[in-house]
DNA sequence: AGTATCATGTAAGAGGTTACATGATTTT
DNA sequence: AAAATCATGTAACCTCTTACATGATACT
């Protein structure tokens, strides 16, 4: 209920508990197995951020479900609430910002990875063409820029065609993936 | 003298100081006009940042020079020490690592402009040599882990993709980047 | 004279890392 | 029985963001 929005981190937690309850041990599994794992979230990251989704009341500790008493009392696993997923669902249409599209395009992968099941095809294929169109903006920006801008010397010349490069080969993704998912909606 | 290591954004700020003597105004423009600017840092994160490299004796105020008493005695213009240039030096110098290539790209990127006056053109070579085997082999990591699991849907397979996608883009700047740099060598 | 820009800084609060602590369960 | 792994957490420390404060200089 508190105010404050959530970290990216905090919103990447909820969209793994809402694909699947999870404990702060399994979640640290996750990031340390997939190629997700770039980013290897410590203990001391992990544990607060899950107590301030509970907090907040987005997520809550699954009852313990077995017949026996006390087994396994050891692991809290975690299961998102009403709240959560609307919160969760909230985060997924989140509009694709020009100004950052860059800087969070890792955020915006996760995000497409989660809206699998959550969104129609529709949906998906909306958010990818707006994805595209931001990166295209950026490529002209940058194209723009390079050619407007003396650079003075070598070296930021070449970095810039780095930053190029790798934008095209986003862009190109999502055109491929756009194209392809279209392809799978009207086979159906 | 303080044993704790400077962190990214002190690398680089110490970096653009020995590119050129520069106020903390004159590098908050640098991030707000160049495509570096996708981080706009803040006065809060700035001025202390300059106050710990200047504690640590690795940039200094430049004496006001002028011939008057007091004249722009408002701006603070740092300059680089001995010790500061050696440890720029040093950060230039440090091995890509395979486990943070990805993680760290912008950073690599970043090392490579500043590496221009600083680096002979074999030592620049090396590095993007360097850099060119972690991402490939990078690659090759990914391929084997796309081929090897089953991602039991689409969409992260869709994610691994693009993650493929960008990262042979990163790969091929670096092999065209070493063409071009040694065509350039053999021809001076 | 008033506004915009230049220029540097501080205070509060949030969140992360590192390192340590603790105990249960499983494997050898 | 000992060691490894499972599992959760805390404390100290550091840095960042946000927001505010301050004053000088340049422009209109």
């Amino acid at each position: 209920m508190s105010e404050r929005q959530l970290t990216s981190f905090e919103h990447i937690l909820l969209g793994l508990i809402c694909l699947a309850p999870s404990s702060g041990y399994d979640l640290k599994r996750i990031f340390a197995v997939t190629p997700m794992g770039i980013y290897q979230p410590s203990s001391g990251a992990l544990y607060p951020a899950l107590r301030r989704l509970e907090l907040k009341g987005l997520v809550r500790v699954q009852a313990p479900a077995g017949a026996g008493a006390e087994s396994a009392r050891r692991r809290r696993v975690y299961e998102p609430t009403q709240a959560g997923q609307a919160a969760h669902m909230d985060w997924l249409r989140t509009p694709v910002e020009a100004a950052t599209v860059s800087r969070d395009l890792g955020l915006h992968l996760m995000r497409f990875v989660m809206m699998e099941h959550l969104f129609t095809s529709e949906e998906v294929i909306e958010f990818l063409q707006s994805l595209a169109d931001e990166l295209a903006a950026l490529v002209a920006q940058l194209e723009q820029y390079a050619a407007g801008t003396d650079l003075g010397s070598r070296h930021p010349a070449l970095a810039l065609d780095h930053g190029l490069a790798v934008h095209r080969a986003s862009l190109r993704w999502a055109e491929r993936t756009i194209a392809a998912l279209s392809a799978e909606r009207t086979r159906s």
